[in-house]
DNA sequence: AAAAGACTAGACCGATTGGTCTAATCATGC
DNA sequence: GCATGATTAGACCAATCGGTCTAGTCTTTT
């Protein structure tokens, strides 16, 4: 039978969600609260911070899904265009599911809020972890270290472009075109 | 003599900035009307529907003040290349004097607050602006109608995700990289 | 079964939010 | 010098903000 999630787990989803529509300062505890169906001394239980706390584990869990969707991308790609091509079909799809209309879900909440540098450090954390998951299937296709660093360095630089341009224009296939504006068209 | 900037400049200029560095939904009326030294029943003359217009206002004068910086790094330059990378040099010197932390200028401020269509529909005639006055200036160097659309689009993406991951790892350096991952290395 | 700590529950708080409204002041045409 | 519309000035408002705090309810250990 399916677990039922945690506390803990419902606050972060809740609060990745809103977040993730209308950023931090603009999602108010008590939504979050009723949203995860969870009350306030709850929230201070486990997030002693509060709202800060929340949008670091927030932040987290939402690397942590887009490495798991890399993975996914990469296990069976013959070269690294393939993989960063299934990538960004993948996060097409998703963001078509997402109403067009969701913040970008790894930055959107982190230049926001009163404690500036504790949110910078936190996208730069989640960030390089993305990176460096990336840089590692660049490395298993035969790349050299570095080589691999900066291929992923610029696929992430793309996508994140991409999908706010995507985002402005409510269009899908900005991300679906990504591979072709960085490698070039397939002949 | 220099002019005294009328009340609604003040409040652009004072919305702008402060937008910039805390976002829509981060910013306090109060905190504008006090940076421009202006009393809320003038915001309300100036701007009916509040600090929405402001925003607005703001996005467009961003876009123009971008606008300006393609211009000056395009009307001398050889050929594209060159044009992008004066724009980058420039815009990393600005990245600088900004404290490194500003959110990018022109998508920032368009993607919170309550109004969210409006929002988006602002900023994708600002960035729509752009857009075309980069593409002018391909055309101008020889391409194609299509070829300049296409070639403005993916520098605008690489842009923007460069001044995002400039921003998340405080450094400069990743927008003055943004032509040789375009474009490759010079040789 | 009793004690202890983990967790839930929500009333309550002062501060701040964006916005409204009236009164005063300014500039300008007659 | 009077009238008129543009603009400034800021007191005031209900609503909401993030956060604190006390009381109560579970679960686990002994």
């Amino acid at each position: 039978m399916t677990e039922e999630p945690t506390t803990r787990d419902r606050l972060v989803l809740a609060a990745t969600r809103l977040f993730r529509q209308r950023g931090y300062d603009g999602t108010g505890l008590t939504e979050i609260l009723t949203e995860a169906g969870v009350p306030k001394g709850s929230l201070y239980h486990h997030f002693p911070d509060g709202k800060a706390d929340l949008a670091c584990a927030a932040a987290d869990w939402t690397a942590s899904e887009i490495i798991r969707v890399i993975d996914d991308s990469f296990r069976a790609a013959p070269d690294w265009r393939q993989g960063i091509t299934t990538f960004c079909y993948k996060m097409a799809k998703l963001f078509d599911i997402l109403n067009s209309a969701d913040a970008c879900p790894i930055f959107g909440l982190l230049f926001e809020g009163p404690d500036h540098d504790r949110f910078r450090a936190q996208a730069e954390r989640s960030l390089d972890r993305i990176i460096a998951a990336a840089a590692r299937y660049g490395e298993g296709l035969g790349m050299p270290p570095e080589t691999a660093q900066d291929a992923a360095e610029t696929f992430i630089i793309g996508f994140q472009g991409s999908w706010t341009l995507a985002r402005t224009r409510r269009k899908s296939d900005v991300l679906r075109g990504l591979p072709a504006r960085l490698y070039g068209p397939t002949m």
